[in-house]
DNA sequence: ATATAATTGCAAGGCATTTGCAAATAGAAA
DNA sequence: TTTCTATTTGCAAATGCCTTGCAATTATAT
């Protein structure tokens, strides 16, 4: 079950299983687009968290590489699971400029960019589509 | 000369000319890569600017299409005059993750993606790359 | 049962960006 | 030139997301 996965994945990651935790997790990973802390905490059922220990624990898991973070044009940060296996960066973000969501496009890949000077060094891409999205369409 | 380019920007897009936002176009002119509030508030000598002028103009440039903002990881946006003839949003930036610098991949091209549902209309796109930059690598 | 390092909550702080509003000013019209 | 008006500007105050400090709690290894 759920529950059990949301604990696997804190072991893991060598956290500590604590019921808010488990619920930020178990919450992320029913997700269907990355949350913002406010959603976070307004989804947050049951289990409720001080939403500064929502920052501190999704900074872990970020750091930790569970979570990733996608940086918006709202200036509000948004978080989602990385699929098990992926590095959770290597699919696109799309933000729909009417509603404001982000989405994860998961099954799309982010296209090879050509001609970077090789003096650089690429650690992370992140390739954003804003426009309008399917609902909003 | 380059007061005069800047006055037929303005102009172009329909803005009175006035020292402030003269000023703010040279140095937008003449910068290297994308500038903060900040960094154009410490660079804008002579003709001195409030920083919340400095914001609504560069705010009216972006609605006119003639200045893109980046948004970096660092909750800071970033501004850049667009290339003449271009619409500004056609190269990826490089944010580099020792100095912070943002910078224009003037040159490069922002690679095509593959597989968009239909159902989305996509009117923007950014590529952003991290890691580090010539100088800190 | 105990020890201890990780986690949490609360209050306060930091800081980029916005807003409201009145004063100044560019540029068109008279 | 003078007048008029919409735009631009500055100042003060507000917003709002995210951080920090610190003491209290709690999961888990021993």
């Amino acid at each position: 079950m759920a529950e059990e996965l949301a604990r696997k994945l804190l072991k893991k990651a060598n956290f500590k299983v604590t019921p808010g935790r488990s619920a930020l997790i178990n919450l992320l990973l029913n997700a269907e687009e990355p949350l913002s802390q406010q959603e976070i905490s307004s989804k947050l059922t049951g289990t409720k968290m001080n939403y500064v220990s929502i920052y501190r624990s999704l900074e872990a898991f970020v750091a930790a590489g569970i979570v990733h973070r996608i940086e918006g044009c709202d200036r509000i940060w948004r978080f989602a699971l990385n699929s098990e296996g992926k590095d959770g960066h290597s699919h696109p973000h799309f933000i729909c400029t009417s509603c404001g969501r982000t989405e994860c496009l998961e099954g799309i890949e982010v296209p090879k960019i050509e001609g970077i000077p090789k003096e650089y060094v690429i650690n992370e891409q992140e390739f954003i589509l804003k426009g309008l999205c399917a609902r909003c369409s």
